[in-house]
DNA sequence: CGTAACATTGAAGTGGCTCAAGGGGAGTGG
DNA sequence: CCACTCCCCTTGAGCCACTTCAATGTTACG
């Protein structure tokens, strides 16, 4: 976990059946109902919507959430823990498409031929909810303002793929992984995490597949970063001392990148 | 222009304005309807929907379909000729995110601020269509076919983006370019063009900004394929002699990419 | 015919990859 | 509680692919 989630309470050992599939689920109690789906809703709807919405069962870190090329059940929605969206390329190598954070949705990439494109899986214990496809078109059809917002996290996910475009496009090494930094630092502002101290959930490994990186140049970087004074780094541990610095880096982007 | 276009004739000169405006327009009639928007549209609703289709104004090369920063006013198709879709980085260099061939919807990004992120040029001689996105967001209110349909492009196009994310994701020079040739080359050929040959429509600059490479590099890879007879090249034309040659060094993809 | 944009080719430099070895932490079993 | 092990991370040395810089060739268009 990244600290203190402002999500509700969402333990492994986790609430009794009953909580898990009940309808009593409410959206507007929920600590992420300013970042999740609900945020841009006309509060009549998130009433509506909420009805639909069931929990998952907690997952085990390593667990999967979707698995690649399965028939697409539901949305999800994350609510606490994190989650890496990758697939294997024809040589084996991992490519990380993503990293998810509470509030997240999962599986837009489905809509288009209803089956998950790639696999998910939590890096740490994680809660979700999930909103049955079949129900959920069937709101979409009634609710325009779910229509609409449905709409936009489909063209935000795509202006977030774009945004790593950029990144990847022709920058170095450097540029990349300050980039990243600086977005999961504003990823997590939005949560109203810290957004200068923060553990990383994904490994090195990790965060090298998801920019077209070695695990050895990603960590290089990052003692390069830590040498010039511009970062703390223990283990998974971040401290960002001079965010400037890597903005600079980083060229000033403005991009939202959630 | 890739060759002969599937499309109804769209000459420069174009037609005069009560053509251009008028409700006449057809999509049924319409060389692309087997792959624009009312391929996958219920037959009633396509009579809907193509009544709210305007004809945009011919464009010549260089000019600008959206600009980006701009406010979103519809959504665009390609109807004959192609685009590239590009922003800038902070150092003035151009990332291309995009090439778009007849058929292809524009603006689908925009769905999230109502603003086009990035701007998209003619590379040629450009005709379009387009559905204004206030009767869009109405139609789409009372036809779920619709709906459901511009929602599949939304996660097309964020497969797609994540498709380029895979080719840009660690391979080499070689490998990206002859990833990206070989997509073209289906997307042609889905447009009952020819998949072996044709003419490159932009420059070997902005492929490059599109792969993350310098031009050079580009033009030594199609060399280099030319050289192991794979490929014959002059200036922009195209010819794929040994596609299987492209596709073992690109990795067996298995992808859509349109 | 002249110019400008596009493209090819060469030579040299370099950043990130590869290969390889060593150091921690966390979890497990004794 | 300690020892063992596994995985993750760090660091180093050498190499190669792509970039950079530079010059020449080609095509289109006024």
């Amino acid at each position: 976990m990244y600290g203190k989630s402002p999500a509700a309470e969402c333990p492994a050992r986790s609430a009794n059946a009953a909580e898990l599939t009940g309808n009593q689920l409410s959206c507007c109690n929920c600590g992420l109902h300013r970042i999740c789906l609900p945020a841009n809703l006309p509060a009549a709807e998130v009433r509506t919507v909420q009805e639909a919405v069931r929990r998952g069962r907690a997952l085990p870190a390593g667990a999967s959430l979707v698995r690649a090329g399965r028939r697409m059940q539901a949305l999800y929605f994350v609510r606490s823990g994190s989650a890496k969206d990758y697939s294997l390329t024809s040589g084996g190598e991992e490519r990380v498409h993503a990293f998810h954070l509470p509030g997240d949705a999962i599986g837009l990439e489905a809509f288009a031929e209803r089956v998950h494109p790639r696999e998910v899986v939590a890096l740490e214990p994680l809660c979700y909810c999930m909103i049955p496809v079949r129900r959920l078109e069937q709101l979409m059809d009634g609710l325009p303002g779910l229509r609409q917002e449905i709409m936009r996290l489909l063209s935000q996910a795509i202006n977030d793929a774009h945004r790593l475009h950029d990144s990847l496009g022709r920058t170095g090494a450097r540029e990349r992984l300050a980039d990243f930094l600086l977005n999961l630092s504003r990823r997590l502002e939005r949560r109203n995490l810290s957004p200068t101290q923060f553990r990383l959930t994904m490994s090195r490994r990790d965060i090298a597949h998801h920019l077209g990186l070695t695990l050895e140049t990603v960590s290089r970087m990052l003692t390069g970063f830590k040498r010039q004074g511009w970062i703390e780094v223990r283990q998974r541990y971040i401290k960002l001392v001079k965010p400037e610095a890597l903005l600079a880096l980083a060229g000033v982007s403005d991009a939202k990148g959630d």
